[in-house]
DNA sequence: CAACTTTGCGCTATCGTTAGCACAGTTGCT
DNA sequence: AGCAACTGTGCTAACGATAGCGCAAAGTTG
């Protein structure tokens, strides 16, 4: 790799020189600055980013930790910050966990030990110690998920008011036997959710003793599974509702499969406004959060902070309110 | 930040010994090693990445460069590598250029000049000369689609084949008036698919005459809008073989909000194989490539080629093929 | 014309880490 | 006992880019 001596050695100048042209030092004259330019164009330089890093410079580069890429709400979140930082020429380091705290770990790790200069987190349920510690050496912000009592940015959805919003809808349509299916209980949005779940039905004096929640996963088997074991109740459930992304996907697969008949049989909210949401049988009614506006602006935030680097007294927290779309998976009850 | 100076200096000893200590060199105390890792543990010590490679050593960075991370076939492109390489301690600098040169010859130099251990790329339709120029600095491997008559590895779909099998399917059908709905000629990929179609057409001896290829885009809402053109026709198309996977998309989108009934009215075979399409009317019969494969295969390769340096005689080009999957959305013509 | 400013460039130290060499102290062998 | 080998550690020189200082030449002013 072609390094700024050899093009000084190739003009017969110093390195210093090839340097100060190439950064837009004003004090270097024209004709000099042209044939760097024209020099190092024609060898092939390429300016090496982690030695300018090591004198003091910063890094371009920001972590960006998700749990899973193909999940299209951390996708979106992916395309968001991307365009944020293309703007500034900043570039992204991306980690997939899996929600692996043990991976997360590692790659929070390996992120700060290539020096990036932050990095925008959606973190497992419950991290370890270690990967705390590791991430207050650099500045940070949290998206959607938060780690317990950690002070930092944070930017999500209103996962409370979020259930509560399409339960309520349920409630009104005369459900009551509704079954709530999403995440782990030590996952503190799935948490927030089913408090909303709770809410909804204390709001309208209803007594939530028939319904029924199933926490446990966030995967498209979970919810796949957790549908078929309620249609097999000697009482089925007369509404479903869904507590995460890719849950919604697997209930979705479930009652096709098994060719339940909505809403006539069973209602259904989903969770997310996937675009099949339009398109399946009559409509699904979903629980739409604008993930592109919350992520953009915790990237642009993100980088302002960056830039800006003033020590900030108290954390920044965005809460993005959701809506639902009302299609045609919901009936009314008599 | 510390350093392994700092943490040196704590100890009373040289930073060699912390360095020592720290990269399970065996020439060092049992004892020492132990209070250099109890120090630099509780001093919040974390290698500085580009200090060291700087000193020769190589990147763990791997830069990633996508179109597009919400197109789910990408996404499990970022999944995949994400994957491999988390094995072997390599990370993914990710760039998405939206289909934008301009983005991508950025992009390309940045992560150069980051110095990447290298690239995966899925390049844009005409990358700039520049580009390829960078490009040659670290080994790379483009994935998908391919830089005019560029060397490199490769690892890609069957695109010939692939529209070839779904037009087949067609016109053992009896459709004769086809639409093909796929990217922009200047995109190999595309130009590739475009022949498929034409090609199965001559398998079988028909005339293509009746048929209608509409190539310019690969997002939705090209094909939505193709789609609605389409429909105005005088004379509709008996069939719709779609040439992208968000073609796909902006197809189905459109058929629903028209509310063609399918397969009756319009037979219509998508690309890639989404989970919606076992939801979407009856089903949708789609190809379906083996991404995930492909870009396992790619990132083992890609990382196997990063270890062993040894200059490598011809490239390495895979093809995967892809296969039909039937289902309701496509009528047979009498 | 002397003194001073400006312009354009070179030299050198530095960032954090590691490899190579040096060296003191210890052990093993004849 | 003498010498070699080994062990554990320190010192120093890089890696590539850049900020600060210095300095010569050219231009400017009184």
């Amino acid at each position: 790799m072609v390094t700024a001596r050899q093009v000084a050695e190739h003009l017969g100048v110093s390195v210093s020189t090839v340097g100060r042209a190439l950064s837009q030092d004003p004090r270097i004259s024209a004709d000099t600055r042209m044939r760097v330019v024209a020099a190092s164009h024609a060898l092939g330089y390429v300016e090496n980013g982690p030695a300018r890093m090591m004198r003091g410079g910063s890094s371009k580069l920001v972590g960006l930790i998700l749990p899973d890429i193909r999940n299209t709400f951390y996708a979106t979140i992916a395309q968001s910050m991307s365009q944020c930082f293309d703007k500034e020429g900043f570039h992204i380091a991306l980690s997939i966990t899996n929600d692996d705290r043990d991976v997360e770990a590692r790659h929070v790790k390996d992120l700060v030990s290539a020096r990036v200069a932050g990095i925008v987190i959606v973190p497992t349920a419950s991290p370890r110690r270690e990967t705390v510690a590791t991430l207050a050496n650099v500045p940070y912000a949290q998206l959607l998920r938060r780690i317990g009592m950690l002070q930092s940015d944070w930017f999500g959805i209103d996962d409370f008011d979020c259930i509560r919003l399409g339960t309520r809808h349920l409630l009104e349509l005369g459900h009551r036997r509704i079954a709530y299916i999403g995440g782990p209980a030590e996952l503190p949005t799935a948490s927030d959710r089913v408090a909303g779940f709770r809410k909804a039905f204390a709001d309208v004096g209803a007594s939530s003793g028939e319904a029924r929640e199933v926490l446990g996963g966030t995967t498209d088997e979970f919810g796949h599974a957790t549908v078929e074991k309620l249609l097999r109740l000697r009482t089925r459930p007369t509404a479903v509702m869904c507590g995460a992304v890719r849950v919604t996907s697997g209930v979705v697969d479930a009652l096709s499969e098994k060719q339940v008949v909505i809403p006539d049989e069973l209602s259904v909210v989903g969770f997310g406004d996937p675009p099949w949401a339009r398109w399946w049988g009559k409509g699904l009614t979903t629980l739409r959060m604008p993930v592109q506006e919350m992520a953009t602006s915790c990237g642009l935030w993100f980088l302002h902070s960056l830039r800006d680097k003033r020590v900030r007294t108290h954390e920044h927290r965005s809460i993005t309110p959701a809506s639902i779309v009302v299609r045609g998976s919901c009936a009314k009850l008599r």
